[in-house]
DNA sequence: GAATTCTGACAATTTAGATTGCCAAATTGT
DNA sequence: ACAATTTGGCAATCTAAATTGTCAGAATTC
């Protein structure tokens, strides 16, 4: 007998939509723990639902495929680290320089604590599958974006329209990352800031 | 009637060894233009042998994984590239400038015309086993190691050994080729070496 | 407390592909 | 011509994983 429809049963204090949408976050968080550590294509549905302590069941429930689960996780991430470095950058005041600086250094200390969600973010995560390279590119092109703001003073009239050349800075940091990463965070994060930021001077001599 | 051992019957006029080269000299051409149209993980072993005109046992008599054949293909695509820009810095004289340059002109017109070796190279590749990743890790550096070679003035002291700024520079020259090889290869090349050459800008003034 | 809906565990099915095994036809040496 | 060896094709096997299906028991509503 229902009021009109939908029945809204509530389970341990809510409603069906609630928890389902409970379920699909546990699922991300746990992919995105696993996903870190042994990389996604060594990684099962089977493994991330014990992960997140669910059953498989109830991956069907909230993604269709793999790769559904994998480009939720990484827009989460992506999402979070971009909030985090333009708050930092925000905080930092107005010089395009003191700005920037700020932004590199919220972005390599975030990769530095979350180690598993660097990996996640940048590696083993290109050619998946075409839904896949297209959420990293508009992650990149978001970043981009937001770079070419920072390294903007308010303002100024340059244009940063280069598309080229803001792409190639921020594959340099991205890569200066990796290196880091690749030799267990060994250099000083200063020292790191430091050198993106020599590397994205061509940005700031318009 | 052995000279001494092996049994060196010819076919096809020539000896064992060196058909079952030939052969596997075969999968790599064969498997670098497969890999470069449908991603590595995209594609079988079968597709494979298929574009070479051999079967599957011929596979197995040269690779033991996929990977491994993966890896021969990569090595011999970062091989031949660095190659051909070495020699194309060679031949444009000793200033520092003039020779990356060149250099880059060399790696971006390679990219252009052989665009299903850009792909191998560049993307789809990451992640797909620890002795993959090797190898990438391995010419990166090679190339970065050339990279820092271009940029210093034969009798000049300045040691480039800022790994990590190299890293940099040259992340940022394979994501400006991801951007350029992303809008179909728009930009005139020489505009393309031109960005490149402004973000290696940071090497040059030490 | 009876009916209903949700939950968790697990078995069954499908799919995709790698890897191996076998054999008939072709090629070569003698 | 005949024995030995290579080749190419293909079927059989093996593996791993995704996806679907079933069901008994727990939680909830009325």
């Amino acid at each position: 007998m229902n009021t009109t429809t939908t029945a809204k049963r509530r389970y341990r204090g809510t409603g069906v939509e609630e928890r389902k949408a409970e379920r699909r976050q546990l699922l991300i968080d746990a992919a995105t723990e696993v996903y870190g550590r042994n990389g996604y294509r060594h990684s099962g549905v089977k493994q991330v639902c014990d992960a997140a302590g669910l059953t498989q069941r109830y991956f069907y429930e909230s993604f269709s495929h793999s790769d559904e689960l994998l480009i939720a996780c990484y827009e989460q991430a992506a999402r979070r680290l971009r909030e985090e470095n333009a708050n930092a950058a925000q905080a930092a005041g107005i010089s395009p320089a003191a700005r920037s600086k700020a932004m590199l250094l919220a972005y390599f200390q975030s990769l530095k604590d979350k180690p598993l969600i660097a990996r996640l973010l940048l590696i083993e995560i290109r050619g998946i599958s075409p839904a896949v390279d297209c959420a990293i590119d508009e992650a990149l092109k978001a970043t981009s974006d937001d770079m070419a703001r920072m390294f903007t003073s308010p303002g100024q009239k340059t244009d940063l329209s280069d598309e080229l050349l803001l792409a190639g800075v921020l594959g340099g940091v991205i890569h200066i990352a990796l290196h880091w990463m690749a030799t267990q965070y060994r250099a000083p994060v200063e020292e790191v800031v430091e050198t993106a930021f020599k590397l994205s001077g061509s940005l700031l001599e318009v």
